[in-house]
DNA sequence: ACCAAGAATTTGAACGATCAAACAAAATCG
DNA sequence: CGATTTTGTTTGATCGTTCAAATTCTTGGT
């Protein structure tokens, strides 16, 4: 099994030319039927696959999609990007394009990547992740021309009239606002909301959905709703203390949305600690850990957010980059929709205790 | 900005030939020290880059690490291969090489892309995780004569004697040891073990420790052990079950000792739920939740882990593969050794409620 | 000063694929 | 039926780099 077959091989065997075979792999339907079926029995036999570098190298395409492995895993949202990636490469080896990772320090390190992985032609787009407001990154890429989609919107800017790049992301406002239905449709009265300390997109949008969906449904003013909300540092423990603060209000909240499944956990353990353990509490995310002590949650379409980016960049199929010059009628930009996850908040207490060890894998390492 | 630079370009802007720039990148031992100022001089000015793809083809190496992303997250231990993941690809960036991710379902998906990708040639080695018993992907990759290294030992064989494939391991037998023996430094006389019900070696040698060291130190014999052991499948619900049937013993534990974050997890909320939340609680992992809750946790040495991997694939330094063939001296394996880290406890009660937003960024997404 | 041995550099070929243009075969048409 | 188009296939060149062998430049010994 010494040496691998070339392209030249299998023209040999199939007594055609090399070109003819390259037409088969790549041009399938300038190529005769039955010299096709010869062709093919011959990369069959001889177990032909093109070479990954050559192709690059006459191409000048990559195939590959570059990705940042974030430097910190974000606390419990960390699965979040974990299941994206995921996502991401299985959309990507549907059109034949791989998924390449790679780390840096700050900004300006991952610029120096940015710049290193084009130069090299290991890459033909990038996929970022996490980006801020007037984000360094993505004006190097839009100045270097160099094709990329943001997983989240650009804030700041006019993100859906005429947005400066492409970005996909999911609809905070809706995922707040359907917590917030489910809660009332639960019997909640007061619904309390927990959310994140700072002005990104995200915090605003979430907060705004669920401040819309009790105004509108229970009736509350906006000074109500300024009682029942905190602002936080994402974290279980800053979760559990912004509950507490909430629970020991004159009028209580009956229900608890929050923008993390962190936050929430936190919650769920401040309920309980103060006798309270029936609260509704919903998270945000649908991370394992809402999955695992039977927690309501806020689920994003990850495979969609991923299939809508290798879109944006790829178009619909193919794997050629599309020119960032789209048309009116297909915008640079996908927004999608959450769904809510309902589970049973009492989950945790009913589960049988089992004594006899039970068969089962578990998934270490 | 048309064309990228090339070889050529950089030999005419230095008065030198092609293969002189290519020696000042890849011998520089062998060029004469002012050519090779002039050189470096010209690539700066140029900004010239190897092209990946060109060197790949004629060096026939890819100078790439295929890493297959695991399909389901793990529940809460999911985040132990993103960080592994993490790690691997700083390490490998240090050396230039690159990680590229795959997916498949189920073992034969995986075997299929195996051979896709070492037939494009595009990578050179690739690192397995949750390795199983008898596990036909290393069957393959051996009897393929490919590169590769498992985190996890091969459980079965002689893993220390002579090992079928090189493997890197965390000694889980001594993590539950240190746990166990925290526990006992914080007074607790009867330490619990909540640990997996399969026969995974992971399994096995961690209660082991754990059982070592009770014996040991506290004087336990065999029933006693079992007594205060239970083996349930990984998980918070599971967790949070066995340890209610411990702490409902006649002589309960005063400590307890988890083979993960998640048993863990539930344990702490059972101790809670029935009046002991002072009760030592130890984990496994070091989870982003652990740290979140101050649970106490085994943490495993991650980044040694990718080092190690990569030194037994490349050796301790370049790139370049390592023959199989290793000599006596240099073992085919890596059994590293893990830390526990200290939390208190009490934290999550302890936090101070904040009323005011808090600046901060919270990592979302 | 001469020649051999070593050091530094250059030249042609090759890696394995696709592109562009040239060519041959088949189909269409007046 | 010959000229014209359409369709299918082949040939030479090329992508950017490194290898292998050839060449030139240094150095040192006698």
């Amino acid at each position: 099994m010494g040496q691998l077959p070339t392209v030249e091989d299998v023209a040999r065997a199939a007594g055609v030319s090399r070109q003819t075979v390259s037409n088969v792999l790549n041009s399938p339907q300038i190529v005769k039927p039955d010299t096709m079926t010869r062709v093919k029995a011959a990369i069959a036999e001889l177990g032909y696959r093109p070479h990954a570098s050559a192709r690059r190298l006459r191409t000048r395409k990559s195939s590959t999609i570059g990705v940042r492995l974030d430097p910190m895993t974000n606390g419990i949202s960390g699965s979040l990007l974990d299941r994206f990636l995921h996502a991401l490469t299985e959309q990507a080896a549907e059109r034949d394009l791989r998924v390449m990772l790679f780390t840096a320090q700050g900004p300006d390190g991952e610029i120096d990547e940015f710049s290193r992985l084009r130069d090299g032609a290991d890459v033909d787009a990038f996929v970022l992740t996490s980006t801020v407001h007037d984000d360094p990154r993505t004006a190097w890429l839009l100045e270097h021309d160099f094709p990329f989609v943001t997983f989240g919107r650009p804030s700041g800017a006019d993100d859906l009239g005429d947005p400066i790049h492409p970005w996909v992301d999911v609809d905070g406002f809706s995922g707040a606002q359907q917590a917030t239905s489910h809660a009332i449709a639960g019997g909640a009265r007061r619904v309390g909301y927990i959310g994140f300390a700072d002005e990104s997109t995200t915090a605003l949008e979430r907060r705004a959905g669920w401040a819309a969906e009790s105004a509108q449904q229970l009736g509350l003013d906006g000074a109500e709703l300024d009682t029942l909300s905190l602002a936080v540092v994402d974290g279980v423990p800053q979760g559990n203390a912004a509950a507490l603060q909430l629970l020991g209000l004159p009028a209580p909240p009956d229900a608890l949305v929050c923008a993390s499944d962190s936050l929430a956990l936190g919650a769920m353990m401040a309920a309980a600690s103060v006798g309270r353990g029936e609260l509704p509490v919903i998270g945000y995310d649908n991370t394992p850990v809402a999955d695992a002590v039977g927690l309501s949650s806020v689920d994003q379409p990850l495979d969609l957010v991923a299939q809508s980016a290798l879109e944006l960049l790829f178009g619909t199929s193919g794997s050629t980059i599309v020119s960032r010059v789209h048309s009116a009628t297909d915008p640079l930009y996908r927004l999608l929709t959450p769904t809510l996850v309902a589970r049973k908040p009492t989950q945790l207490a009913r589960v049988e205790t089992s004594g006899s060890p039970v068969a089962g894998n578990h998934n270490e390492r």
